[in-house]
DNA sequence: CAGTTCGCTGTATGTTCGTACAGTCCTTCG
DNA sequence: CGAAGGACTGTACGAACATACAGCGAACTG
């Protein structure tokens, strides 16, 4: 499943425990998530970490390959979340195994929601993560069409479009809906539910 | 309607025609709007509304007080879209009315949807013109009321949010679906619907 | 136990930013 | 004509930025 043969356990992990570069890359997570990635510096990084603003570049040499590792870390969390499901039953019941996964891996991340509104609605992104969930998500149907556990006649762009405003669309818009209820001192507010129409 | 007594004509106005101020201040909303309000600096949209920054200074003191001129533009051109609308015939018809023209002002002013998107959805923002629009929205609502032409059991926080999720909820999500089918090499991309449940 | 690697610090450098400001041109008005 | 005010330019400055780099100490390795 990961990348490792001797595979961590499943424990969580004390700050401690983690190494200068796994923080410092959390640290960057965290703040790109929260102000943007002009907005963070390189040294509310290193503070963020702990450590100092050399040691940031020692470990990613610059601003742009540490956003590389960020990615690198979103990308991997659903691989995870959706590589755990095993292939039994119907397709339709698999699709929606991995979509709850995806979703409860986003509900107790919210620094990977912030990351992937501000980086995926970003009209001048080059598109590089957005790609690569949309490839991982092909790569999941196609293991389902292989195992002959999809018929449908929706073509793989409109079933991956489909998979991926299921999974983040409604998390991008609620925000907006929370805060505008809030604001008539309401709480409570409705739920958004995103859907794709031909 | 407007607030000028000697409203201007509805002439389309050529870029020569507009004060290098209004030149500014449009400059800049095209350039928070494609690269993000940190992402500009007062140089580049001094360049792009073909003036020096000491103008830009000149005119609007600072990048602040030009972020504001910005979105004074856009709750006005929200304010003008619902307010063209008579007050005729039912409820419905004018809410779906006041969509159509908003829709149809933000069809023409990509700008506008691009910088919406990534002020709304940031979490970052104060949330400012997100509560202007709420309250424009909720005052169109209370004109309904008022003229005895609207019944819903849903409380004015739930309507309004209803009505700006109408209004920009597809436009925001939209794109990432766009690029989602041209990253599989199809055209034609399927429309996205954004409802809200209680 | 010497040698080498590696995590890590502190400082320096060149660039770019927002903003300040002195001064020039042009229009308006008495 | 001459004063005044506003649009506009060009330069300057301090702050903050990403990045480079020399050096230090502890932990491995043979």
């Amino acid at each position: 499943m990961t990348a490792y043969p001797h595979a961590m356990p499943a424990v969580p992990a004390r700050p401690d425990d983690l190494t200068a570069k796994a923080r410092i890359r959390n640290a960057a997570l965290a703040l790109f998530a929260g102000g943007g990635y002009d907005g963070t510096t390189m040294r509310a990084v290193a503070t963020a970490a702990g450590v100092t603003v050399g040691l940031v570049v020692h470990h990613y040499g610059t601003k742009e390959r540490l956003r590389d590792a960020v990615e690198d870390l979103i990308v991997a969390a659903f691989t995870e979340a959706t590589a755990s499901v095993k292939i039994v039953g119907s397709g339709r019941d698999i699709g929606a195994a991995r979509d709850r996964n995806v979703a409860q891996m986003l509900a107790s991340n919210t620094a990977m929601v912030d990351y992937l509104r501000r980086t995926i609605l970003d009209p001048n992104d080059r598109g590089v993560l957005l790609n690569r969930l949309a490839d991982l998500a092909a790569a999941n149907l196609q293991e389902l069409r292989a195992a002959g556990l999809t018929a449908s006649r929706r073509s793989t762009a409109e079933q991956v479009a489909a998979v991926l405003t299921a999974q983040i669309g409604q998390l991008f818009l609620q925000p907006m809906v929370d805060r505008t209820v809030t604001h008539f001192g309401e709480s409570d507010p409705p739920r958004i539910v995103v859907r794709l129409e031909r």
